[in-house]
DNA sequence: CGGTTTTGACCCGCGC
DNA sequence: GCGCGGGTCAAAACCG
């Protein structure tokens, strides 16, 4: 799933897996069946892109330009905060595969803490697959939180990461670790900022308030009781929701989620 | 000293 | 039934 070329969710990802044994006559017609599906399905998405150019240009960009994972279904919204660091995402309800580039100085212990939440690393493992160890993480924020997630590089590119969550969280995301994301200083998660994003890579910076003003400091308390105020929530999901909409890979990524999402949907209506 | 990470051992599912 | 491989456990080591 490095390049997308292998996807699944690309066009071959339409198509159901078969089971059973493989006689030639089998094959055959099963080969026969997949192509009428094919024909069937294209003739559909033809008509849903004939009048939307921006899908039809999005079907045309190469797989690698949007999230690599399976089946994918789910909001989009999580695409945005989901690892700071130039992140392509796809959420699913149970098992959702995160791609994001790795840092030189990334060791296995620090990928796990990189998305607001806290992660307890349980695990390493080398597969068969990939030269590079998988890490098995666990939310640390809560015991009965029943999320996991696998860290991997990948085994061609070293610089790209692998992340696959399994389960959804069921509480809220650790305070002290919402502010980790600015990698850069390591000391965002103790010390208060103030947030910005970039629309262009779909990352938030956190900056320091300390030197607030011509040297007058805030103190932590009184940033934090204007950090937990409707105002200024509705402040930053506002300048989010902002910078995502003028942000033009995140607006592909999501076109792409829904287009699949209802051609997921088409097999079961033609049927 | 308590929490976290490491790592070898163990468990379990799956294919043959 | 057996072997393989992925996932988890748990004791030891490590760290702040």
């Amino acid at each position: 799933m490095d390049d997308g070329s292998s996807c699944p969710t690309d066009s071959a990802g339409l198509l159901p897996p078969f089971a059973g044994s493989p006689t030639a006559e089998g094959l055959e017609e099963k080969l026969r069946r997949v192509r009428e599906e094919n024909r069937r399905l294209a003739g559909t998405l033809g008509a849903i892109l004939a009048d939307r150019p921006d899908l039809r240009a999005l079907a045309r960009a190469p797989a690698s330009a949007v999230a690599t994972t399976r089946a994918p279904s789910g909001s989009a919204s999580n695409a945005a905060r989901e690892e700071a660091a130039g992140v392509t995402v796809e959420p699913q309800p149970k098992v959702r595969t995160v791609c994001a580039r790795a840092e030189p100085a990334d060791t296995d212990a620090n990928l796990g803490v990189k998305d607001g939440y806290q992660w307890r690393k349980y695990g390493k493992k080398v597969t068969r697959d990939n030269p590079h160890p998988r890490s098995y993480f666990r939310c640390a924020f809560a015991p009965s939180c029943p999320v996991k997630k696998k860290v991997q590089r990948d085994a061609e590119d070293r610089s790209k990461l692998v992340a696959t969550y399994e389960g959804e969280h069921n509480h809220a995301k650790s305070p002290e670790r919402e502010f980790v994301g600015n990698e850069s200083t390591g000391h965002a998660g103790s010390r208060p900022c103030s947030v910005s994003i970039n629309p262009s890579g779909c990352t938030i910076r956190l900056e320091d308030m300390t030197n607030h003003g011509s040297g007058s400091r805030l103190d932590l308390e009184t940033i934090r009781r204007e950090v937990v105020t409707p105002e200024f929530q509705k402040l930053l999901v506002e300048k989010m929701v902002n910078s995502l909409k003028n942000d033009a890979d995140f607006m592909h990524a999501l076109t792409y989620a829904v287009a699949e999402r209802i051609l997921e949907n088409i097999p079961a209506r033609l049927s």
